[in-house]
This record gives C-alpha cells, sequence and structure tokens, in this order.
RNA sequence: GGGGAGGUUCCCGAGUGGCCAAAGGGAACAGACUGUAAAUCUGUCGGCGAUGCCUUCGGAGGUUCGAAUCCUCCCCUCCCCA
C-alpha cells in the first residue's frame, strides 16, 4: 500500500505521533525495502481480563498487522512485578511471579480475537530482563536522572502532594525503555498515560546507539461511567469475555456523549460515518438509542457472535422496553423454618441483595416487587411457596422451598 | 541525625471531647420521568427482626460519665534542615 493510504489509515484516531516526519522517512524506507517496520506495544498483565479499553490499542495494532507490518505483542511480565505507577496515585502492589504467568496466558488467548494469531509476535521482557546483570541494571538506571523522572506528570504530581514514590518506580520506564531496545523497535504504541515511558525507550535507544522508534499515542478509553479512565480496578470496565447480555446492558447504560466517543474509537465504522452519526443525533434523524444498539451489536458480535449479539438484544428489550421476566434467572432453593419467611430475609438470603439493612430499604424505596406485585411493607412475610422476586430493574430471583 | 505535617466510611475529602455511623463531592443503588440501565430531578448509601443494639475513623493501650477528636507507645507516608 502507498505511503499517504498508509499515513491515514495509522494515524486514524492517535492523539500524538512523535514524529510524523520521522514515521514517514519509516514508512517510506520500508516500502522500498520491502521491510516491514517493528510495532511494539507492551502490555501489563496485571489483570487476567482485557477490557474494551485495551482494545483500543490492539484495533490499532491490527491496523498495522493489515498494512503488513511485524506487530510485536510484548506482554511485561517482568515490569508487572514492579507494577506501573502511570496515571496512579499510589504505589501499586507488585505481583507474584505465577500471577503474572497465569494472567498472561488469559492475555494471549484474548487478544487474537482481534490480532491475527499466525502474524503476531508475542513476547516476554523476563526473555531479556531475568538475564540482565547487576551491573547492566545499573548502567542502565545511570542513563537518567531523578530531575527528569520527576518530569513524568503522576511522578511530579505524586511528589508535590506529599505521596510516596518508591525508588523501584524509577525502573518501570527505563525497563519499558530498554524493551524498546532489546527489541529493536521501529515504533511504539501505547496509551497516552505512557507517553513519558514511550519517550524513554527514545531516548535509551539513542544512548544504545540504535535507530529511534517514532512514538504514537493513543486516547485512554473512559469507563461506563464516562469520568474516569476504565479499569477493572475501578469496576467501570467492559471485559471482552463477559456474557452478551452484560455487555449488552453494560453499553447500554453508557451516555450518549460516551456512545460517541466508543464508536469513535471502538467501531470499524469510517470517519465519514462517524460524522454522519453526530450529526444525525444533532438534526434528530438518528435515535441515539437505536445507535446505543447497534453499536452494542458490533461490540458482542466481535468477541461472540451475530447470533448471540442479536439474542442479548432481545433480551434487553424484553426485560427493560417490555418490562417482561428474563429467560434464565437465577433459582434459589429456601429453607422455610416456620409457615412464614420475613421478606427482607428473603431478598437477603437469596443473593439479591448484600444485606438485610438494604433489602428494608430497597421495600422502602418501593424497589421491590413480589410476583409482579409492589411491595412496601417492610414487615412482609412470605408463606412457603414459590416466589418471583425483583428488586429495582435488573435484580431478579426465584425462590422455591427447600424440601 | 534534628524539626514539622499527616494516616477518616468504595474513592476524594471535612470533622479536633458529647448534637458523629461521621459534612461535601464522585462512584454505586432505588424511584419518578423518558428515547435506553442516556440526560434530569428526588431519595438511599456499616451491620443487626432494629425508634434500640453492635462494629467503624492506621495499630495497641490509657484519661474521661463520654474519644475519630486528649495522652502514651508502635507502624506507615510526606516536607524542611543536616
Amino acid at each position: 500500500m502507498n505511503l499517504t493510504e498508509q499515513l491515514k489509515i495509522i494515524k486514524r484516531g492517535t492523539v500524538e505521533i512523535l514524529t510524523e516526519d520521522e514515521l514517514t522517512k519509516k514508512l517510506e524506507k520500508s516500502i522500498s525495502t520491502g521491510i516491514p517496520l517493528k510495532v511494539k506495544a507492551g502490555f501489563d498483565p496485571t489483570a487476567p481480563d482485557i477490557h474494551i479499553g485495551h482494545t483500543v490499542l490492539i484495533h490499532k495494532m491490527r491496523q498495522f498487522q493489515e498494512l503488513g507490518h511485524e506487530v510485536i505483542f510484548l506482554i511485561g511480565d517482568f515490569t508487572a512485578m514492579i507494577g506501573d505507577p502511570s496515571g496512579r496515585s499510589e504505589v501499586r502492589k507488585p505481583l507474584l511471579r505465577d500471577e503474572v504467568v497465569k494472567n498472561s496466558l488469559t492475555y494471549q488467548k484474548q487478544i487474537f480475537k482481534i490480532l491475527d494469531e499466525k502474524k503476531t509476535k508475542v513476547v516476554f521482557n523476563s526473555q531479556w530482563m531475568d538475564k540482565m546483570s547487576p551491573p547492566s541494571l545499573i548502567e542502565l538506571a545511570a542513563k537518567y536522572t531523578v530531575a527528569r523522572m520527576l518530569e513524568r506528570d503522576d511522578f511530579s504530581k505524586r511528589y508535590k502532594s506529599q505521596h510516596p514514590i518508591s525508588i523501584h518506580e524509577f525502573l518501570y520506564p527505563l525497563i519499558q525503555g530498554y524493551d524498546s531496545v532489546a527489541l529493536k523497535a521501529d515504533i511504539e504504541l501505547g496509551g497516552t498515560d505512557q507517553k513519558f515511558n514511550l519517550l524513554v525507550g527514545r531516548e535509551l535507544q539513542r544512548d544504545y546507539g540504535q535507530g529511534q522508534q517514532v512514538v504514537i499515542t493513543m486516547p485512554l478509553l473512559e469507563g461506563t461511567d464516562g469520568v474516569q479512565k476504565m479499569s477493572k480496578s475501578l469496576g467501570n470496565y467492559i471485559g471482552i469475555t463477559e456474557p452478551p447480555k452484560e455487555m449488552f446492558g453494560k453499553i447500554m447504560s453508557i451516555s450518549d456523549e460516551l456512545m460517541i466517543r466508543y464508536y469513535e474509537l471502538l467501531s470499524d465504522i469510517t470517519v465519514d460515518e462517524l460524522e454522519g452519526l453526530r450529526n444525525g443525533i444533532k438534526d434528530g434523524s438518528m435515535h441515539p438509542m437505536e445507535l446505543k444498539k447497534k453499536l452494542a451489536r458490533e461490540i458482542i458480535q466481535r468477541f461472540h457472535s451475530e447470533a448471540e449479539a442479536f439474542d442479548a438484544q432481545g433480551e434487553f428489550e424484553k426485560v427493560f422496553s417490555q418490562k417482561e421476566l428474563p429467560d434464565d434467572m437465577p433459582v434459589v432453593e429456601l429453607k422455610w423454618d416456620g409457615d412464614e419467611l420475613w421478606l427482607p430475609h428473603i431478598i437477603h438470603t437469596s443473593g439479591v441483595s448484600k444485606s438485610s439493612s438494604e433489602a428494608r430499604r430497597l421495600i422502602k424505596e418501593g424497589a421491590v416487587t413480589v410476583n409482579g406485585e409492589r411491595v412496601t411493607d417492610i414487615e412482609k412475610k412470605l408463606k412457603r411457596d414459590e416466589y418471583i422476586i425483583k428488586v429495582g430493574k435488573k435484580r431478579f430471583v426465584k425462590v422455591v422451598p427447600q424440601d
């Protein structure tokens, strides 16, 4: 593919390319020599599941792959034991080695829902870091100063706000940068929060006498709350291995504004089509709800199947639009000690609320329905029988007497 | 080594002897409304069969009728000086 076309695809959705001139030169050289560029992206196997926020980057990798370049999926199993402090306000707990190994296996399995397994090179940075001798590590550490480290936004913020920074955290950018040296990367992809680390890679490559990598940053996807970046630890994520119905629900609960953003970063629609959506919503010719459903289908189809996507939509419409009962409801067997059981107790023990205190509150709030009838009396007792209990809009349970 | 500041409920962050299960914001949950589990508004947001009782404000003791608030020791973090 020619230069202009490649550039157009590569630039789509990026926040920053450092520098575009260098990228152009590297592409020109690649085209003329037929040697693909080495495109590196690193991932921390800190969570066993990838969420759709990570896929922003993985999609970009696939685009490179489709352009014929060599994509290197780097699993930072060594650095994971440090715990990347990027974008966090405190020291992260280091992971144990066997956790890291287990997580990375899950990782590898999941990324190939987007990337072509045959064309993807998977590497672990422990491959070279385990072998690095203490003198070499000191040599590496000598290449950067504390003042320069403190240029990193989160470090300087933590420093100024009197939050702790441990010495070993400084090793993270250095090792990540050294990975680029070890791999002789031409391009490194990362989230905007990674910018500093990516730039360290450039400088280290220079120090070690190599060509410098081009740095491409992608935006961080906001989580379902629409405020903070998507992360498992914040609980605002949509995991790519989640059941279709759950994914559908989560996607439907995002704000209209966030939906556009998701379209921009996660959808395969073109830039022109995206613009069409924006205008459509503005002039009212397109319905936000319908667009959100379409987005949900596209994402679910990617990680599951088209049939399951439609299935999930059907279930959603049934439960929330038509307010009917879902197909599958958890069934809980309850022991009736006497003739009657106290409703808050039933709600709690059947797992629909965290405590009986919460169950009482929910009843008071009018959130509880027994066999379709709203109950607002917290003293309500139920006789030994089968019941369908609904709490709020999305919590259902069928209770059955235990023999 | 010396001096100073601080560790609060999921998160941020008030509170410096009783009115504190602890302000405010965020997240979350619920109700109303709707175009959807959007937006908006309102309410809830430690536990317990419960107008009371129990556990919680870094940890362990102590003072007091009464402590998140005062004292002692310990753990952890930050700043300044050396």
